[in-house]
DNA sequence: CCAAGAAATGAATGGTGATTCAATTCTTGG
DNA sequence: CCAAGAATTGAATCACCATTCATTTCTTGG
């Protein structure tokens, strides 16, 4: 029973990402969340006070995932240089993988609740990126900087040449190699 | 006549913009732009058949005025370098003076059909940029790269710092120096 | 097998805000 | 000064969805 339950609930949740991968934010009525959950529309509100609140969680998941991915890449690697490359190439190769949700996660208009994790996904990938630049710089791998800035700057700049382009249908795996170049240029990792 | 016509359309646009420099596009619902403008909100409706067109022209508007500003600043500099620099200084120095405009222009959740113009606005940063760096690629004072990809990513790089940490309530002049700091290296600049 | 309570249902409700339009107020050519 | 037509008004309408809740359907301890 409490099984049952904890099954509708991820049901929904599951529900939830994927018509949001699929169609995006704005296919996403309760309704049509349910239907796919295969509840009705009534209950989700057994799960979750508000559709804001599914949402924020169906985020939080999904930015978890990708963090955990790009964390997981950098840390089989030994330099700050080599894991500031394997979180780009993690992070564009999945962006490249799924581009309607890459889309969802970075920039589709949302609910202003929403929105609020969409920072957190953001900043979270700023963090990460933060640290391994500070190693960098304290190990004398890359010149001073102010790791805050340049990580937002480097989270944006990988943002913006995921998404921009898919607007215009355009971005391949070369895409990710002159990200790469840039970054490191970015950076001062010398060459 | 004409003349009132045409003034009072003027008066719409220039109404929905001061709500979006001073409430972003959430305060602007048809009712407040109307009466802002002095007129009745029937009225907005016969110069715009709907509000996503109102804002359109708004978008528009606003983004050229941010266009002429960095073009302008760019054109009375003599280098690939100076020029970029200059549409950094000029890009970052305008959003830090009108924060909310610069959210609202580069980030806020809007209609689908503003969401156009946005990209349109971002597009129009980044093919200028485009064109100074592949001067300087052409002119040997950057080393070789794709111009349309990183003029996408410091355009990333440049609304991400201005607006992520907007949320946060910090970024001050201090960020503008990094900043350039940040691109010039990533475009290859010689230090 | 049987209540009693939990869970699920989905049609009805409610709030928001864009859009419409019948009534009213201006313009202007004669 | 006077219609005829254009422009303006703003209250009423409409559409869209999230949210609610009276009703029905399960689950389970006795």
């Amino acid at each position: 029973m409490r099984a049952r339950l904890t099954a509708s609930r991820e049901r929904i949740v599951d529900a939830a990402l994927g018509i949001l991968a699929e169609h995006g934010y704005a296919g996403c009525s309760v309704a049509a969340v349910a239907e796919r959950a295969g509840v009705a529309t009534g209950s989700v509100y057994r799960h979750f006070p508000a559709k804001a609140d599914l949402f924020a969680e169906v985020f939080r998941t999904a930015s978890q995932r990708e963090i955990d991915a790009v964390t997981r890449a950098a840390a089989a690697e030994g330099t700050a240089t080599a894991r500031v490359r394997a979180v780009i190439e993690t992070f564009a190769g999945r962006a490249l993988r799924s581009p309607r949700l890459a889309y969802a996660l970075l920039v589709e208009p949302v609910d202003p609740a929403v929105e609020a994790q969409r920072l957190v996904f953001r900043r979270a990938h700023a963090a990460l990126l933060a640290g391994y630049i500070a190693d960098g710089v304290a190990g004398g791998e890359l010149p001073p900087q102010d790791p805050e800035l340049t990580s937002t700057a480097v989270v944006g700049a990988l943002a913006e040449a995921m998404v921009g382009p898919l607007a215009a249908g355009v971005a391949g795996p070369e895409t990710i190699a002159g990200l790469i170049t840039f970054i490191h240029r970015a950076l001062g990792v010398p060459s």
